[in-house]
DNA sequence: AAACAATTTTGCTGTTTTGACAAAATGAGG
DNA sequence: CCTCATTTTGTCAAAACAGCAAAATTGTTT
């Protein structure tokens, strides 16, 4: 192959050698117990009716992002989400149907505060990340790259939040943690670390629905965050 | 949008929303100072004669990772390099010609091992990374982007030696490190802390070239390495 | 009112890791 | 044998880490 070989073909390329660009979402969420997924049943054939992750093609006038931030929002009603992208997923056969590339995202959302409505409306459903269902395609396989680029940012960024709502326990955080990176966390060191942190503010309210004595909720702090610049959130699992 | 709207639509789009898919890569080498890129002239309108990062689009039966292994293998004639996949790029106008959207690799190379004739075939130079010039389109974004990801993968792995000869100094291997993360280290601690991972050969041969003592030769062990599993590569910056 | 129960909250301590720091060893060249 | 540029090696204090247990709170029960 010859300089000019590589280059004149660059524009002449046949539409032929064009491809279908999906976004497929991986969209996360915790329950106080587990880290969850959601998934929605396929409506059409093939595989119609077996669960798939969220997604959509992407239009001619977004980028990657708007079509992942658009996606989000059909599906949850939600906007102003963490998202990050995960990978990109190109095996030929991936699609049975058409040569179609994936890019996909995962997002970070407040279990309690997405739409109900379009949760029903497009038969979705949450599942344990660990307990899920067999997907369609290469679905399974977004969803592990997403869970290890989860772990790996939450062990650099104070991205865990989002997950929470915006009042919680340290024991609801410790809980998160300890979903996200499937380990057990002693509760008197987590609560030293994430202290030294000093990234959470104390507030007077205590949530008294799990024990007699209640424990104090917290709220993450962005300003304190900040000031924090150049000291980075680090976790060790 | 409805949930049938949202599915029927899947298969039906017009062959005018699929675009075109561009696999671009940053080849990193190292020549005992700084960490390098190679850039090729662009040999077309628009843009003629800017400096580009080596790239190619996408065949319709192959993978992206093929796609990127034969764009290195087309520049450097080297296979079974390390690679990992950067991000996607999908600003609607980043290809002024055609809407395009391309996926960055990069790749770690020893930098004497590649073939001059190719690189002299295709204008192709290297630069330090720090020091190259304007890159056509949105590339200096994906160097940027690769430089962080290498910079994280270097913390979790020993890819490092990737770009070392197959002997090298501990000198040798501490400027690498200092280049990649743009940082000075200690040299004492950075010994002691290579010597502790336990991943490494010393040889009996020394490099005389750089002192009259001359330094001891090492080699990376990947059987060490494997018997370390569980222990992961870990190096602060 | 006292005892109870369930959960939250709070240090302490030995070990490991880190990071700052300087002197001795080597061997070619003069 | 002295010079000289470079390599090689070790100590020590501070910080981070990890393992461990008792006290405090408050609604409920007796």
């Amino acid at each position: 192959m010859s300089l000019n070989d590589e280059h004149t073909i660059i524009y002449s390329y046949d539409q032929a050698d064009k491809v279908l660009i999906a976004v497929d979402c991986i969209i996360f969420g915790f329950d106080k117990e587990d880290l969850k997924i959601l998934l929605v049943r396929r409506g059409i054939e093939p595989e119609k009716g077996k669960w798939s992750l969220v997604g959509g093609l992407l239009k001619k006038e977004e980028t990657l992002e708007a079509a992942a931030t658009r996606i989000l929002d059909t599906y949850t009603g939600l906007s102003g989400i963490y998202m990050e992208e995960v990978a990109t997923f190109s095996e030929v056969n991936r699609d049975p149907v058409e040569r179609t590339i994936s890019t996909a995202y995962y997002a970070l959302i407040n279990i309690k505060e997405h739409s109900k409505n379009l949760v029903k409306q497009f038969s979705a459903k949450w599942f344990s990340a660990s307990q899920a269902p067999k997907l369609i395609f290469d679905h399974d396989h977004m969803v592990q790259y997403a869970l290890n680029r989860l772990r790996l940012r939450t062990t650099t960024e104070p991205i865990g939040f989002d997950l929470l709502p915006e009042k919680f326990t340290m024991r609801e955080l410790q809980k998160l943690y300890e979903a996200i990176w499937d380990t057990k966390l002693d509760k008197r060191n987590f609560i030293n670390k994430i202290n030294s942190l000093d990234i959470l503010e104390k507030l007077d309210e205590k949530d008294m629905t799990t024990s007699r004595k209640g424990s104090y909720l917290y709220k993450f702090d962005v300003e304190k965050y900040r000031q924090q610049n150049g000291k980075s959130f680090e976790m060790k699992v």
